[in-house]
DNA sequence: AACAATAAATACCAACTAGTACGAAAATGT
DNA sequence: ACATTTTCGTACTAGTTGGTATTTATTGTT
């Protein structure tokens, strides 16, 4: 029911979401109390559906190299793409949020910047990083490319084309190992 | 008139344009005649104002790294935010834009992707940029970061941050140089 | 000064939005 | 088997959207 979202974020009404659930709408508002609610739940539902195998990804104690390139190739696979691009979304249309899904969708951020902060960090311990760059800017680096790579997934770029481009933006933080 | 654009592009509507330009809504439509129009006529203003400073940058002679440098304090200082982010926010949510506006911004799309290709080819040929990097793989790359730019500068990112994440990012095309 | 022609704005349209009041139906307790 | 409560959907607000028909004001001409 939750998975309905993904076809569009903000482009799909209320209505429209009811019609396509089947359900009735003052039902809908029984089981969500609000748009707001429907979306904070639509969030968390991809959390624990998408955010988890990546954060898993991120902890596994493989080399950066190799976790880089499962990372890329998952979120950059075709089946990602209904729910692959919600956060990236939601994060690029902020305002028009309501305070549930904001927060939550703030708490998934932070979440995914601790990750990728200490997959960073464990990299430069085992001399896999360049050591001339600081975490924080890698950490906001890995969390912009990535997010760029889910936005251009969601316009319908090229798998391939999408990865090259990531490889290469990657390769920036490899450069001095 | 066609400036008042930038606080939001689909965040706002032809009623609040109207009101906030102090023209009757007929007024408006006989001089644009659709909202597709309107948007035209902005995107055709944005062109003018915003990207012909760009590609004269992209076009002038100085060293790749110098061109990087005042590209990227162009469109992250402050004065730019108004209208600097409306291509990208054009572009990362099509399917919502008229015939005239999305022909329009694909047009105004090629013209910087050509620039930057020509821009990357000739760094290519003074021995600046990596060769083993494909001169389309680089403009992608290019548009993509530029693009990004914008878009965390238009969420409200710090100039700083934004501005050492695409140093980070650029400085994979010149690494082998 | 009276009248025709044109410009522009008020007031409207149908279709949509998020959200709900209320009656009917079904499940429940006795 | 009946009364009560609880679930559930039709039908409805109130407001906004892009877009327009009709009336009002302004102008030029005689």
């Amino acid at each position: 029911m939750t998975s309905y979202w993904c076809d569009g974020v903000r482009n799909v009404s209320m209505n429209e979401i009811c019609r396509r659930a089947g359900a009735s709408k003052p039902g809908v508002y029984r089981e969500f109390g609000s748009e707001d609610g429907l979306m904070d739940a639509a969030v968390e539902h991809y959390r624990t559906t998408m955010i988890g195998p990546l954060l898993e990804l991120l902890a596994s104690d493989q080399p950066f190299a190799e976790v880089l390139e499962r990372l890329l190739l998952f979120i950059t696979e075709p089946s990602s793409k209904p729910a692959g691009c919600l956060l990236a979304e939601l994060r690029s249309a902020p305002g028009r949020l309501g305070p549930l899904t904001a927060a939550r969708v703030d708490s998934v951020a932070e979440e995914l910047r601790n990750a990728y902060e200490t997959w960073f960090r464990r990299a430069l311990a085992r001399g896999e990083a360049d050591t001339m760059i600081s975490p924080d800017l890698a950490t906001h680096f890995i969390d912009t490319q990535l997010t760029t790579v889910l936005l251009q997934m969601a316009l319908g770029g090229e798998p391939h084309l999408v990865r090259a481009q990531a490889e290469l933006a990657f390769s920036a933080l490899t450069r001095g190992a």
